[in-house]
DNA sequence: GTGAGTGCAAATGGTTTGCACCAAC
DNA sequence: GTTGGTGCAAACCATTTGCACTCAC
């Protein structure tokens, strides 16, 4: 377990105690749920994983948790298809953008500072401040390639 | 008139031509709305102005409409905002990505090709065959600038 | 006249919400 | 014991679809 999970957990406990938020065994089966699984998940898959642990749990309040998770800093919500939400951990995550494969729907993340740097060139040209930006590529991984 | 939104014409009716399918006056006023609006636009904005042509024309045929247009090559289907699609004219436009004004909505077209290689290089350092990407820049554009 | 196109209403599907009940503080 | 949390079912909402009818070829 390493020293990032324990941070994420305490730093949710913080987050809802200066929100005035309750905590709940709920939350806490959400949470771990979330902590242990690959970092790109949907709502759908983190159901399922803490169903393992408390049956009786309910779609909704994976939804609120991960909402919670994504106001507090520990999870982002992403798009990569339409449709459907891809949460990613957040914590001590910097900024990325994503590689994701068409075919078996593996994400990569990377960072290109020559990218970086262009975009804000290109805003700059037409007179706009940016704010935040998204950057997907899609294709076929090293697995997946046509023979 | 311009020369592109004849060719669009004649485009279309070549479209269904060499598919079977067959004209229709909805599809004429749908058509000719969509070369006559700016070039990205909602269904709901082109049912809109549809309807001061054809008052009894269905969203339906709005949206299977423009899947044709898209099918034969003379819109693209973008998804600027989550849970709403932007259909974008494709006739005589070549590849591009987009900057959004978060304020008013206004989108500007550009490409890098700096960025473009980048992207390409980014790829192949994971293995990836790109098939396409998607860059949107987000921020406020000069006259959403605040002060 | 036949197969495709249309309008309408109903379905879809991921996500959100209203509500009565339950549990954490 | 008060306030927020939960599960369930119903609501959302852009888009799609089933169906009976109409029109283009």
């Amino acid at each position: 377990m390493g020293p990032a999970k324990v941070k994420a957990r305490e730093e949710f406990a913080r987050y809802l105690q200066e929100n005035g938020l309750k905590g709940s065994q709920q939350r806490s089966h959400i949470l771990e749920s979330f902590l242990s699984m690959p970092p790109h998940l949907s709502a759908e898959e983190l159901h399922r994983q803490v169903a393992t642990v408390d049956e009786g749990i309910g779609l909704s309040t994976i939804y609120r948790t991960l909402r919670l998770l994504c106001d507090a800093g520990l999870a982002k919500q992403r798009h990569f298809q339409e449709g459907r939400s891809c949460f990613e951990q957040a914590f001590e995550h910097h900024h990325h953008d994503h590689l994701i494969c068409v075919s078996c729907g593996r994400i990569e993340e990377f960072i290109c500072e020559e990218i970086e740097t262009r975009q804000d060139q290109v805003a700059d040209q037409h007179g706009f401040t940016l704010t935040h930006h998204r950057l997907d590529l899609y294709g076929h991984c090293a697995d997946c390639k046509p023979e």
